[in-house]
DNA sequence: CATGAATGAGCCTTCATTCAT
DNA sequence: AATGAATGAAGGCTCATTCAT
């Protein structure tokens, strides 16, 4: 018979979930509502607690933002993860239409939510400190990209990942399937011109020849 | 001999003077000091003038905002008119270039701007009513990639668009012209993968197989 | 027939009287509820303006603090001042009457603002940057001590500062007139006794004679 | 043999103890921090206890700063207690230079304490209810005035304290050695000055040569 | 009894907007 | 029209006090 699983302590309990109802309603508000209602008085009302409680976990309104930042950084991180771990013997093809998956979800399940975090993150100068969970995104898409041979994984990884992102966010209102096909789309497409030369033609394969060739 | 232009009366002149140097104000404050410096008497301050003359030409806050949203797209639709019309005979390869080049530095000059302004565009529902400089700029696009027998013209542009965006965003810091470079071949790499068949496979010249070809 | 007295531009006389009020509304409210109830609020209810308005004059709380102690300091000095102009030909019993009664008066006036004031002070670190009208007063009494040919003038103009404050906070509650002779009594014994010996004796002719003989 | 020292209960002596405890406590917050810093929940984090201890003895914080405000006065009283006994036979020079030591000691060991503790006896109404140990204080020093043939011992004791203690407070960064010179010239003074009379005149020794006569 | 998380009234400060000059 | 002082609602944050554990 298993041992019972670790009991967190109630102290502990009680704070993590105190934490995780503030964050929560944060989440909410700023779907809602927007960068204009998040207040601390709202996002207590909401959490179903006092302010005073927000300030006992958070130093101020921008610790709860960060927290949130990195909460849904660590979320998508965990689903690109699971993605990526079935998808080792996949296709690229397939592999792709996954993590595409994951972030469409991702980017459409809350679209205003992850739009207001992308700015607050540069407000607060998370990105600088290269976020931990987004940058173990980063370092998950820019191995898998290594292990199918392609060129500059990292810049890569970042560039489809910000392309997917730009992509997502203009279309929400789109029809799911068809914006993750189009994303699909791109991102295959992205990989397959592969490196370009920095001033135009040279490739005598491709320049203006491949475009023509895609449109029958 | 061309005709003098249209003279404005001089009421007409000074409003339109204090009208843009507002909207310059209102840009460096949100350029400099993000939305929370953005309010009116820093904006007053900057521009020079009082804050009620601030309300002599806007009726609230929001609406100097939303002046400035369409002064930023008028000025990008502009710029992209510009690159179209030298590009109509240039192959597609090139003219794809110089559309790039624009948007990249319309993002890099002022890149705090351009993130904000597309949140607040958002903020303020002014994507919904088809902004009109937006939709010209999106018009234009569109008409540009059907002369090139793009397919899906409409959907293509906007999501060349917001790829674009989503790219030269994430990647501010980088150098414009290795930028560029990348910005193109995720362009280019869109419009040679051409419509992809919703669910996966079908097409067999696709496949699996397109990618690892790609990759010598 | 005098030309009129310059006038102050209506935007200075405005300024200068809402300062003006805030400064009393502040002052009665540390009289009556103490530091407790000095938040910006009460001062400007009391005032009859809105909080905003304080905003306006003082960049935050302790501003009024610290504006309100150097308007008292200066009321005082310019009390004593006016002491001190009719008193250069007194005796220096009277001279000193007239300068006690400026000071019992100042403290008792407002007893606990006095008070408050004098910890706030303290607080702002205040008293190091030499508040000038608290310096102004002490070179006056002291100008006027050396005049009487008082050793170690600027030591002494500080200890009777000091020792009449003492005493006349300690005896707010006694009548005015026996508080002051009292005082005077304590000034005078301390110019009286002149310097004296660091460590004790010496003096033969003080001594444990000295008082006995100063009680008929 | 001297019987056992009356044993206090367990309970009891750690009453004591965190009673104790929490006024140290509260003494070096306010003498390090001041009245702003001065919060229940600072205090009992300094004196390593929890809040809900603190609201175990005592009901509320007044009666934090009540209990610590006899505190410092019982050991004032303490001392001078001490210093007078021993000053019994001393001729009365000496044995105000040694009362004087005891009060110089007492506002300079924690200057900023001394003060707030006054001005807050003042908020808390506690001089009124005639405070024991400082009634004691002034009673002990009352007595030894009276033995000494001062006239008006109580109205004397109550002034040498104030003039004292507004000499101290109001020189504290001084040199103690000169402070207590100057205080005991101002003592000695009061006391050689004897009682005056209310209005003036009469004193045909001293007026204006009282002073230079004083000064060699 | 001790603990310390939770509460929420209250305070400082900002800023959109108005309006007398 | 232009000005900018005045307004006051709103929001960030603190801290005295309570109470479940």
């Amino acid at each position: 018979m298993p041992p019972p699983p670790p009991r967190k302590s109630p102290r502990q309990q009680r704070s993590r979930q105190t934490v995780e109802v503030v964050l929560e309603a944060a989440a909410h508000i700023l779907e809602d509502g927007g960068l204009a209602r998040f207040n601390t008085n709202a996002v207590a009302a909401r959490a179903g607690v006092s302010v005073g409680s927000i300030y006992q976990y958070f130093p101020d309104k921008d610790a709860v933002m960060t927290a949130l930042i990195r909460r849904e950084a660590a979320r998508f991180d965990g689903a690109l993860e699971r993605a990526l771990a079935g998808a080792a013997d996949l296709p690229l093809d397939d592999a792709i239409g996954g993590l595409i998956a994951v972030a469409v979800r991702h980017q459409t399940e809350r679209p205003n939510l992850a739009r207001i975090l992308d700015l607050e993150e540069r407000r607060l100068g998370l990105e600088e400190q290269a976020e931990a969970a987004t940058a173990a995104a980063l370092n998950r898409l820019t191995a898998f990209l290594e292990t199918r041979g392609v060129w500059e994984p990292a810049v890569s990884a970042a560039d489809l990942l910000n392309l997917a992102r730009g992509m997502i966010d203009g279309a929400l209102g789109d029809d799911p399937a068809d914006l993750s096909r189009r994303v699909r789309r791109a991102i295959l497409g992205y990989l397959a011109a592969g490196p370009q030369p920095s001033k135009s033609n040279t490739t005598p394969s491709s320049g203006g020849g491949l475009i023509p060739r895609a449109l029958p």
